[in-house]
DNA sequence: CGCCTGACGTTGC
DNA sequence: AGCAACGCCAGGC
């Protein structure tokens, strides 16, 4: 099927699914990580798609501030914390506690 | 084809 | 240190 549209989507995708459980990353970060380090906008945006093309931990990644932004649009407004907490993230008020620690930089795990 | 919105981030005040 | 406005880019109408 003709991918020859834009890959950002994908891009985004792939990077997400390479993020370790009991991790998180941001859009920023994989935004900068793709070179669209003022796209974080757009990775939000694939990720809304994701949900809808395969099986992207979408809950793995939140904000810069680490706050569970897109959890309204999962399948229940719970459904996010759920997994993070499942996966042995603590999520309290909607944000992830110790996020500097579980982060997962791309950029830095990946290396290249 | 043009305007608006959007799961963000950064800078300025 | 907290709040507001702007910027980026693509998709939907």
């Amino acid at each position: 099927m003709s991918i020859e549209k834009p890959n950002y989507f994908d891009w985004v995708y792939q990077v997400v699914r390479e993020i370790p459980s009991g991790r998180v990353s941001s859009y920023g970060a994989i935004a900068h990580y793709l070179g669209l380090k003022s796209g974080a906008r757009m990775v939000g945006y694939a990720m809304n798609a994701s949900h809808t093309v395969n099986d992207v931990p979408a809950h793995r990644v939140v904000n810069r501030k680490g706050l569970l932004t897109g959890k309204h649009h999962f399948a229940t407004p719970t459904q996010m914390e759920e997994l993070l907490k499942s996966e042995g993230i603590k999520v309290k008020n909607d944000q992830v506690i110790d996020f500097e620690s579980l982060f997962w930089n791309p950029a830095t795990e990946l290396g290249n």
